[in-house]
DNA sequence: CATGGTAATGCAACCGCTTGCATAATTAGA
DNA sequence: TCTAATTATGCAAGCGGTTGCATTACCATG
């Protein structure tokens, strides 16, 4: 059997509760007693239980991370884990754990209740979708951080993203900047979300003059070569394509090479998110970087201070930065 | 304040350890009372203290999964973390709570001794890295799988892992049925771990009277490009390259279609793992397919049966596919 | 109708630690 | 040297459940 706190204060001659008082590091202890019981400690390889240890004292040492069950699928799970890896870290480094669960309801009861309520973390970690006003209610000023914006039913969360809106703007003057004249905005469907958020940079980054294109993929890489394709058959034809993510730029190189368009020659080509591939197509793809690992450790950041005390409530939008690569390079 | 078991018995007229009962569904208890209790549960809206829940019991109702530190970069990141969503998925389907942490020292202790010995999670899912003797030693009986296959020191460790050397001859297989003659392996650097084992299934695979060729890449897209090209120039060049990875497997043909080599034409190319972008490359890369999803749910099935009876101690490997694309359509 | 047996519930100790309050020990000030 | 103010430690009551044992209620049987 495990060595329990009584153990430790009978062999070092004191009271349970002077050994809490050293393990907690909280009040005075005499030098001598300190050392007697974390000889103790160490003689009875004692582990203080922190199950415990959060029921006496109402604080579970552990945040929950709340992942939108459809954040499982193939692409956004590396965007995920990197900012999951980040958060551990913090966690750890703070003396806490990190419990994972996805957003699909759980006995009756959503992951959210269920963590807050019943395993009694001391902060959460979610994701946009699950916030809507209803559940902002049901968390009250529980501790929590979103990661990633909100949309507008989420007024008023505390949440972490990326710029999204800054990061299409940086694209779009990088194609300027390389002589591209005509650029289209390739993968805007269900503009909600961050996708919303990146055409309104698009859109805003524009020249005076310039009509938006947005062309509409399907979210498949083949609908994104179609896509690109058939706009360039158009009158009013693009000379670059902005990419809503890595898998519509695959796809419309892909196209693009297949009908003999040179890239970045006559079609310039950008991708969000800067996956770890895109360094290794034909040609390379210049991407908006979204620091995903700094994305997750703000997010913890964040939560601890408002653990520490509520009162703390921000928005905050991390900067993206451009990967200039060979399908924008022109000149 | 948050109702709890004596505030629902007060209120069904009951004494707690009634209320207990219904919860845990042990026990026999009259339909009335039944009734009563949850009526009372839900005007309170009583959510049980899992962590009081767990002082008593003894069970935690969580499983730990400890992740090496070092898979936190780019490219092992998909493949955890789609094993993780499944391990989520298989957990919560049980009742139970995932709790992540990284393996790198934590405070003193190990993750897995904080986890066990601290947290005192109900089961362990660990990474091969840490499976030493010492470990097993330490973890005893105590409920554990590892994910993945560790080295021989890890001798007598219940583990899951994709049957990487069966992986390996499939594609040597698949690549004798399109008439390529000369197989390298591409990537073999620091032969340990699943490396070796592929390159075991590699070599086995080969025709009687072919030499292995095993070339090194540093682990670099560059250095594969590299290795792959000075192959081709030496005499007895290979005619086919099954590479380590997807990045080994992007660099060469990168490489190769720098130089003008002909792909599926003049070289065939298979990639180990198959990343969601195998797909778009040009040509598209034949991929040994992992399943990472079942890898997860079969590694969190294994972990819930030792969890339930200690006695079960199984080794388990997954089968992979070959996905056939173009990177090797010869005929 | 008494009796034995089972089903339903209550009682109270306990899981291992924290913490407010009481007490004992120490130090300082006059 | 005596008293007051600190400081170090002990005591005991929780935290919110679980569970073995005791008790009561109920039913069937002879």
């Amino acid at each position: 059997m495990a060595a329990t706190i009584h153990d430790v204060a009978k062999l070092a001659g004191v009271n349970p509760s002077t050994v809490s008082r050293v393990l907690n590091g909280k009040a005075s202890v005499t030098p001598e007693t300190r050392r007697n019981i974390y000889a103790a400690m160490a003689q009875l390889d004692y582990h203080p239980n922190s199950v415990a240890r959060s029921l006496a004292s109402g604080l579970s040492g552990a945040i929950g991370v709340v992942v939108d069950a459809r954040d499982a699928d193939a692409f956004s799970n590396e965007y995920f884990s990197r900012s999951l890896f980040a958060i551990e870290q913090v966690a750890q480094a703070m003396g806490y754990h990190v419990i994972i669960a996805n957003s699909a309801s759980r006995a009756g009861s959503s992951s959210v209740e269920d963590l807050m309520l019943q395993r009694k973390v001391d902060g959460l970690i979610l994701p946009p979708s699950t916030v809507k006003p209803a559940l902002l209610k049901k968390v009250g000023d529980f501790p929590y951080v979103v990661l990633g914006q909100p949309d507008t039913t989420g007024q008023g969360a505390c949440w972490v993203d990326v710029n999204n809106e800054q990061g299409a703007a940086l694209a779009v003057e990088h194609f300027y900047a390389q002589g591209y004249r005509h650029i289209a905005y390739l993968g805007g469907d269900q503009p909600d979300g961050f996708v919303k958020r990146r055409l309104k940079g698009y859109r805003s980054a524009l020249h005076a003059g310039e009509a938006p294109l947005v062309l509409m993929t399907g979210g498949t890489p083949e609908g994104a070569a179609t896509a690109a394709l058939s706009a360039l058959q158009g009158s009013c034809a693009p000379d670059a394509f902005l990419c809503n993510d890595n898998v519509t730029a695959f796809g419309a190189l892909k196209g693009l090479k297949a009908k003999a368009f040179a890239v970045p020659g006559q079609v310039g080509l950008i991708a969000f998110d800067n996956y770890p591939l895109a360094e290794y197509t034909d040609p390379p793809l210049t991407a908006v970087n979204v620091d995903t690992s700094m994305l997750g450790e703000e997010t913890a950041r964040l939560l601890f201070q408002r653990i520490e005390r509520r009162a703390v409530n921000r928005q905050t939008l991390l900067g993206t930065t451009l990967i200039e690569r060979e399908s924008t390079r022109r000149m």
